[in-house]
DNA sequence: TGAAAACCAAACGTCAACGTAAGGGTTTGT
DNA sequence: ACAAACCCTTACGTTGACGTTTGGTTTTCA
């Protein structure tokens, strides 16, 4: 049996607020959370982590909840699979399965490579910036050293 | 003389809507555009790079128009900084700026490198849940070949 | 030169992603 | 067993970043 946590537990655990939580599983960002005889909710780990997952996303990929849900929309699928491979089923289509679920994760994948990219190109700018200024800070340098 | 583009022009060029641009303005992103005697806005290549930058910021970082202020009022001091250095000052106070300036950029390409170390972490946990999935359907491969 | 196309400022509208408040149940510690 | 702490739903409020509309002015170009 695993530990249920309660909102604000939940909320602390992640830096966020209850209302996030609401308004994620109002969304469906996260399935209807489980409920205590009284309608308190209750987390499991798996939710926990599904949302540590969605904060990721949100948080160091700029993502919005739209473009979460498209990744969540994955894992979904993802999960599907997986549970019809524990069920066992004909080899090919666990080929299939396997294959499939290969290239969803590597699209994934490349939408983070092309950001990296993209923040390398910049940062490459900068430092070409940094350089031309170290470079004439090198120069005066000198000149002060020899002048005097 | 540079030539001078209509609000128009810009937005075409840069992809984005007359609004966009006079919002920018009207926030302070920009410095107040040139106009015709008539009142319509001209933007020079200064500017448009300018907003290149801003837009880079938007995009590429997924910064907000405040996190994107920041940075442009780094660029308006290293602007400063310029003007200071053509306008001749002595050799100490030259080589302060080109160090403060130095700092200033730095601390930009720090967080740029924060914002990718982040984003290949993420990129490494998708890569290994893949290489599991991968070994997998290898090993069902196999299973197959010998089987039949 | 005159009409179509572009431009202006001002102001209200919109959408995402929550914040906040109200009124009332539920849990928990003592 | 009872108050404090916590939780619920509902619903309206807020903020950022623009979109859209209006009513009038300026440019352009045939």
């Amino acid at each position: 049996m695993g530990k249920a946590w309660s909102v604000e537990a939940v909320a602390g655990r992640l830096g966020i607020t209850t209302r996030t939580l609401h308004y994620y599983e109002e969304v469906g960002l996260i399935p209807p959370v489980q409920r205590t005889p009284g309608g308190h909710r209750m987390y499991d780990e798996a939710t926990i982590a599904r949302l540590e997952q969605i904060l990721r996303l949100r948080d160091v990929l700029g993502y919005t909840l739209q473009e979460i849900r498209q990744v969540m929309d994955v894992e979904d699928v993802l999960q599907g699979y997986r549970a019809q491979l524990e069920a066992g089923v004909e080899p090919e289509v666990r080929m299939d399965i396997l294959e499939h679920s290969i290239q969803l994760l590597e699209t994934v994948v490349a939408h983070i490579d092309e950001k990296v990219e993209r923040l390398e190109a910049m940062r490459q700018r900068y430092r070409e910036r940094l350089a031309r200024i170290e470079e004439k800070l090198a120069k005066h340098r000198k000149e002060v050293d020899e002048g005097e």
